[in-house]
RNA sequence: GCCGAGAUCGCAUAGCCCGGUAUUGCGGUGGAUUCGAAAUCCACUGUCCCCUGGACGCGGGAGUUCGAAUCUCCCUCUCGGCGCCA
């Protein structure tokens, strides 16, 4: 959510942005005249309670000096007002709701470096790294790998869950423990502290983090409790100083977060979405950053370097993607995503988000830090370290062999004790 | 799940019984003192506004009242006791 000190002071600067991704300016200057609403009904209502103040201090001198007459004669003066001031108080926060739920779908304020784009078509190649690995034969792709090594049933966990859950099995769920360890692991070694999150927030939180959006499509409801299933770690690691003012010397909070993340993926069908690449749910490693306002875009380049350090560490070849102004979403202000190379598929996809938030959460969470003259938002950033389930793809079709088994990177060996997968028994 | 106690400004705390608009300490900022520092002393230190002034603010919401931190009801969370439990 954008600070209302921007819309009133620097509506053109919204304007401006909204141009970039392509929206009307209709909500902006719809949360503009709210909020002159707003304040008139504020200063009426207002006006009112000093009114009623007045004759409750005099009502309580006429007391102390004994003067019954006098108390009787405000407080029949005075009789209504408690219901004025009661109306005025419900218009003023009527108005004040409007216009926030209108403020909460205006999305951030983007980086001026952002390239400039319809839809995803507009993303741009940021870097490479490694190099495409060279088969002397036909490379499979990992739902067939999966398959020929037994090491994951969908059925199975279709029939008791529904589709696109899975059971993984033998080595490929040991080698998804390994990268979880090898990556809380690399991230520690590098400042941040490690931290198991909650998998489930309530609403009010939630709101905080996400577009509201994502509320039909992503999350999963808990009912009876009013709770949602978390779709990362970025969600409760974020709303973790939710309502609180930090102390500056704090700052910046590095964590690198362990959990499961559930989605529900409405919508989502076809072939490329077949085998573990999409699936409602998945183990995350992120990385969480709560910092000075100042220092957040260092701190965003300080994420994706972490990244590109460690799928060079994993041996495996990836690109770094500028997300464009069409592709970007609610809540960040800029993001890079990394797209790790798909033998396979002949495709780079998605295995990475990293983004800046600025103080887009920390608004709508109201999380500050305190500075000479008040308290102001912090900046929010987060980014996948990996999201093992892709990683495991990724792993599998780069490192594949002639006969389906799959090479354990370097890095992993340690922790699998072993340096090729084998096939699960079952 | 049951019983009891509690939630007050960045932190800590008083006020609640008995309704009249939040006390004190710490921390922070500025100043005095000092060659400088420590110590000490003074002032300021929740938010907002149409800013000589005013409104709001005591976990959240509703109610009673001319007036609620204070009384009543509901909810959330915390602490203690009991129960259940990996």
């Amino acid at each position: 959510m954008l600070d209302m000190n921007t819309f009133r002071e620097n509506a053109d600067l919204i304007r401006a942005d909204h141009d970039k991704r392509g929206l009307a300016h209709d909500s902006i200057d719809e949360v503009l005249r709210l909020d002159k609403e707003w304040k008139d009904a504020l200063h009426e209502q207002s006006e009112a309670r000093r009114q009623r103040n007045v004759a409750a201090k005099a009502i309580a001198e006429a007391k102390k000096s004994g003067d019954q007459q006098e108390v009787d004669r405000i407080m029949s003066q005075v009789k209504d007002l408690g219901t004025l001031v009661d109306s005025l108080d419900e218009k003023a926060n009527a108005l004040l709701q409007q216009r926030d739920e209108l403020r909460m779908r205006i999305p951030n304020i983007l980086h001026p470096d952002v390239p400039v784009g319809e839809d995803e078509g507009g993303n741009t190649q940021h870097s490479l790294h490694g190099n495409k690995p060279e088969f002397d034969f036909d490379p499979r792709t990992h739902n067939e790998l999966i398959e020929m090594n037994k090491w994951v049933e969908l059925e199975r966990a279709a029939k008791i869950a529904g589709s696109r859950f899975y059971f993984l099995k033998g080595d490929l769920a040991r080698l998804e423990l390994a990268m979880q360890n090898y990556a809380v692991d690399f991230l520690c070694k590098r400042g941040f502290t490690f931290v198991q999150p909650p998998v489930m927030m309530n609403r009010t939180a939630y709101e905080g983090v996400t577009d509201l959006g994502d509320f039909e499509t992503v999350m999963y409801g808990v009912e009876p409790d009013k709770l949602y299933m978390i779709a990362t770690s970025e969600h409760p690691l974020t709303a973790m100083y939710m309502d609180e003012v930090i102390e500056p010397s704090l700052l910046p909070i590095k964590m690198v977060g362990l959990s499961p993340c559930f989605r529900r993926e409405v919508g989502a069908h076809g072939l490329s979405d077949r085998g573990i690449w999409r699936v409602h749910q998945f183990t995350k490693v992120e990385q969480i950053i709560i910092s000075h306002p100042d220092e957040s875009w260092q701190l965003h380049e300080e994420l994706l370097q972490n990244c590109i350090d460690m799928w060079n560490e994993l041996g495996l070849h990836h690109e770094v993607v500028n997300i464009c102004t069409g592709d970007m979403g609610t809540v960040a202000a800029r993001k890079y995503d990394i797209e790790a190379w798909l033998p396979g598929a002949e495709a780079f996809k998605e295995v990475v988000s990293c983004s800046n938030c600025t103080d887009y959460q920390a608004n709508r969470l109201r999380m500050r830090y305190r500075t000479a003259d008040g308290n102001a938002a912090v900046h929010t950033l987060n980014s996948t370290a990996v999201a093992t389930s892709r990683a495991l793809v990724a792993i599998m079709e780069q490192n594949q062999l002639d006969d389906g088994r799959v090479r354990v990177p370097d890095v992993l060996v340690p922790y699998m004790g072993k340096d090729v997968l084998s096939p699960a028994p079952f």
